[in-house]
DNA sequence: AACTCGGGGCA
DNA sequence: TGCCCAGAGTT
């Protein structure tokens, strides 16, 4: 496990990689916002955003995604892949924002994770990008991230991670980091064939020693 | 904790 | 071709 100063260096180093790291998803409406972050689940921000331009002509409000037929909302967002739960889902969660929340997309975290197809990272993603509150969603390069270079133990969960982020990266930080975390998971500390003979941190990270051991 | 959903992108 | 992806729900 790194200790402070460890981390404190590896934020640096983030920073210093990815300075504006940023989220392709950006909608100034946070419905708009909480349906391509719900779409965007193991798919690529771009395949959503190609979706969702042609999706939110046909849809703006609750109302019209469930007043259509399951199937034809099922049609509608097909190209990005699990479709067929993603669009059950959608309908749902339209229900319940018309049913239990005056038709508009609840503000808190707690209340987001009630909606169908709304997780912790997705809970996460709208809450701070849609409504300002600091936090650092842990999606699968932030927990891969995290494990290699030690900030977490290997054995934690998902929430785990999350706690030990946000005890350990000052609040001002959180959101910021969650980005560049994952352009440094995804452009340099990759699932398959991470970058460790150039990485800035491979002196702090026993992931990475233990993998330039194994090359050599 | 393991399994399923899934078409597109990329080597 | 094969393999994975800015996850969530169910068993």
């Amino acid at each position: 496990m790194l200790n402070n100063k460890q981390i404190r260096r590896c934020l640096d180093v983030f920073a210093e990689m990815f300075p504006d790291a940023k989220g392709e998803l950006n909608h100034s409406n946070p419905f708009e916002l909480l349906i391509a972050v719900v779409l965007s689940a193991q798919c690529t921000d771009k395949l959503v955003n190609k979706v969702t331009a042609t999706l939110f002509k046909k849809y703006q409000k609750p109302e019209d995604y469930v007043s259509v037929p399951l199937e034809e909302l099922q049609n509608d967002i097909r190209s990005i892949g699990l479709y067929r739960n993603k669009a059950k889902n959608i309908q749902k969660l339209c229900q319940a924002i018309i049913e239990d929340y005056d038709g508009k997309v609840p503000e808190t975290r707690d209340e987001l994770m009630k909606l169908a197809g709304v997780g912790r990272k997705t809970a996460n993603v709208v809450a701070s990008i849609a409504f300002n509150e600091p936090a650092i969603a842990v999606d699968t390069h932030v927990e891969r991230v995290s494990k290699r270079l030690g900030i977490c133990r290997w054995k934690d969960s998902v929430r785990e991670v999350e706690e030990t982020l946000m005890r350990k990266v000052p609040k001002e930080e959180w959101t910021i980091t969650h980005h560049r975390m994952i352009f440094f998971g995804r452009y340099h500390c990759k699932a398959r064939n991470p970058n460790c003979p150039e990485c800035p941190l491979l002196d702090l990270c026993r992931e990475g020693k233990k993998r330039m051991k194994q090359i050599s």
